[in-house]
DNA sequence: ACGTCGATCTCGAAC
DNA sequence: GTTCGAGGTCGACGT
């Protein structure tokens, strides 16, 4: 670990090597500009930023303002660092695609640098968006022989329901989907839907609620009003789309020909 | 400008608070778990962090690995930062869509803020914007005697091509530009912005797909849609705009070429 | 507000 | 290695 605060430049310079060759994460705030060329070239005139070297050879340059570095390389490049002519220059260099950036700072405000641990686990979870695509992709998910008739259709001043379609017997479905456990309110959501249908469609109308659980009080509700829950969860979605993905690409293929 | 090195939650907390509501940047490297609702969900388990948050109320989260953010919100989102129970939580909330993301520091052993002052220009050179300037100035880098009608003309629903044209015979010849490889996705779109224009040209259409190569799938589907490829690299362009620009240079002296 | 398109896109997976 | 599609894509530009 490191700490050095408006240090010399050759300071950070010899900070910066030590660090890097012990795999540690280097973070410099200070004046500096910024040259790259390869695929594009570019260049950044004086100013100051924060700037990321990680232990896997990838960079950030990032301005106080933004969600996007100015500047930046992939993992995998390796790092030269020099001081001359009043000028602490760090290059990085990548090979395929041949591509160099070079820093060049002026003024050092802050060096950190630490061996970070990380072993934390990230799961990303499918949004409502991604499971509704599932279902468009394949309506199975939610009944065998389930044909989609619309979707968002617009059931009047009760709102939009979320698809609405046929079964195998001809009843007219309404379905409503819910990333996360549902309960009353999304039971009475449900309920709202299918009222409206029935003042538009003359013949047997079902309400699916779509969600990965159903909460007690959902539960009791939805018996009531007799409707329906079918059990679907975000995860599965994420495959059926993954899937989908993968015919959708051999039908287009075959369908080319 | 403040740092505080293995502070306390509390004090950690109190000079995000004052960090962010003079403008500064804040980094805060330390333990952490993070969630995210929005779009989608994410979960990230307890490990050592990068986190830069901005006056633009962005934010990022990055690991001692790679050059994505883990997680992240874009600018325009609001801070709000409390201790509760041994964590220092810090909470970034964006409007449209709504999204919410949660940092929960178990540990900070760097806080760091400054005002950053970066008015530095930046500038790229090589971008399809330059390859399509480049055309402009000389239409003969994609063929001889090819003649501009307009650029960006607007093709409808199917969207915009780079370029519209007519050829020595003729011909009306819509182009579309690429700077890196061309695949199967470059040709499909071509094909779309042709079929556009055969429904409003009542005359033979040529489509030509102009980028430095194209990919094996780009080639079946391109001779299969009998459209054409052309060859141009972006430092060709490059050299053409040099030489448009020395060219343009010396008639404004008022020199002979 | 929404839709399209480019990006030094990056990343992963399949071939 | 090349090719290809996804992304919480982001950001810019036009309608």
């Amino acid at each position: 670990m490191k700490l050095l605060v408006n240090p010399s430049l050759d300071e950070a310079c010899s900070a910066f090597k030590d660090a890097m060759s012990s795999g540690e994460v280097v973070i410099i705030v200070g004046e500096c500009e910024v040259e790259y060329e390869g695929r594009a070239a570019s260049t950044l005139t004086s100013g100051e930023r924060v700037v990321i070297f990680k232990q896997d050879g990838s960079l950030l340059v990032h301005r106080p303002e933004g969600y996007e570095p100015v500047n930046w390389q992939p993992p995998g490049c390796s790092f030269r660092a020099s001081v001359t002519d009043e000028v602490f220059r760090v290059s990085a260099t990548r090979l395929s695609p041949y591509e160099v950036l070079t820093i060049s700072f002026s003024k050092v405000k802050l060096l950190f640098s630490e061996k970070l641990q990380d072993r934390g686990a990230f799961s990303l979870y499918a949004s409502e968006e991604d499971m509704k695509r599932a279902i468009q992709l394949n309506p199975a998910l939610i009944e065998e022989g389930l044909r989609l008739l619309t979707s968002e259709k617009d059931l009047g001043e009760a709102g939009y329901a979320d698809f609405v379609g046929e079964d195998s017997n001809g009843n007219f479905v309404v379905i409503e989907v819910k990333r996360t456990s549902a309960g009353v309110e999304e039971v009475l959501q449900l309920a709202r839907y299918v009222n409206e249908a029935k003042q538009r469609v003359n013949r047997p109308i079902r309400g699916i609620l779509v969600a990965p659980s159903l909460r007690k009080g959902g539960q009791k509700l939805l018996e009531q009003l007799k409707l329906e829950f079918k059990m679907l969860s975000p995860e599965r979605c994420r495959r059926e789309l993954k899937r989908g993905r993968d015919v959708g690409l051999m039908e287009f293929m075959g369908l080319k020909r």
